[in-house]
DNA sequence: CTTATAGGGTACGCGTCGTACCTTACGAGC
DNA sequence: GCTCGTAAGGTACGACGCGTACCCTATAAG
């Protein structure tokens, strides 16, 4: 009975439970009596922090992955894009691209929670990387510079998410991320000569 | 009480009454006992048809938009794509699209029900429309035969998409579905001479 | 030592899904 | 015209989950 956790670390308790409870049972699944027991407090600690069930989600999912993607490096512009999306098909087919696919799901009606999301997701990180990635090689002569231009350089990754919407399959085959690659990036950052 | 509906009669009166429900609630707010209570019948009916709630309201959106999209022609490939994008922006940015949205949400996490969107929602009917248009296109001489490419066909309307789910916005604003036509799109059939 | 604050325990209202059970109309075959 | 299987109607209910209310108790600050 002695110690009663409170602020920062009765915090900690309850992510972490949450995060758990997304883990094992999916967001659907995290349900507010579960990761309350789980923490070994009540709803109430719960709803004083985060006011809504898709807040914690959001937070718990955070709290899940810190993943810091570093930069790919292969030596050519071919095979940097490749690496970056074989890395987050990697990520978004793995069981915690399931969680972030079904608490994407459950924003989808709240706009609100979206904007965490994108916030959360990194994916303006995501995107500088790839502006990076297109100047280096056209430092290295691989590419015109003016291949450097926001939309072309978001493309592959919009592609990739579009691709996981449409299926309802945990991971995209290889091939589709090659063509992506070929068909679509490569001759866009070409094409700006 | 003389006429008691059955079949197909009762059918076609569960799937108008889920149909008035979605158009003026929503999805979250097509209550079973309320589309019951609207059909004038109760819920026994309609789960002798649907299993779950969310195919009913799979159903029903089909049964509310049986929209036939009419192939552009305005003279130039640019004109034409940019036709089909504001097409399908107003569409998705309408209520219905918010159902639809909300829908897929609902149905993100079953195949099947995926599945089942999959087939309502044209979307191969939409790639097609794509690969036509180009074709035409290259009839005029205006892009090389090469560029029908289902790939690049394809790549405008998930670029859309993506855009649709990074922002939690009713509408893509304009400059950005020209900007997909122009630095995108174009060059992309452009650079497949 | 007092007091404000925050956690703990518990119960509950509300809405919703999906099911069970029985009653009642319809329609087909005899 | 009767019987009987099938399907619709009516109603109630169990289960579950969210979010809230209330009251009690430990902790930290003054």
């Amino acid at each position: 009975m002695g110690t009663r956790r409170r602020g920062a670390e009765l915090e900690q308790a309850i992510l972490h439970a949450a995060a758990e409870e997304l883990r094992e049972s999916g967001y659907p699944g995290m349900t507010m009596d579960r990761v309350a027991a789980r923490a070994g407090t009540n709803k109430n600690a719960i709803y004083r922090r985060w006011p809504q069930r898709a807040a914690l989600g959001i937070a718990a999912y955070r709290h899940l992955s810190d993943a810091a993607m570093p930069d790919p490096d292969t030596g050519t512009l071919r095979g940097d894009a490749l690496d970056m999306l074989r890395r987050a098909n990697e990520t978004w087919s793995s069981p915690y691209g399931v969680i972030l696919r079904s608490l994407l799901a459950a924003a989808a009606d709240e706009p609100e929670l979206l904007t965490l999301m994108r916030e959360g997701s990194g994916a303006d990180t995501m995107d500088r990387a790839w502006l990076a990635m297109i100047e280096r090689a056209a430092a290295r002569g691989e590419a015109p510079a003016a291949a450097a231009h926001p939309r072309v350089a978001a493309t592959p990754m919009m592609l990739l998410r579009a691709e996981y919407a449409m299926r309802g399959v945990p991971s995209v085959p290889d091939e589709v991320l090659v063509d992506i690659v070929d068909e679509i990036f490569l001759p866009l950052v070409r094409g700006r000569a």
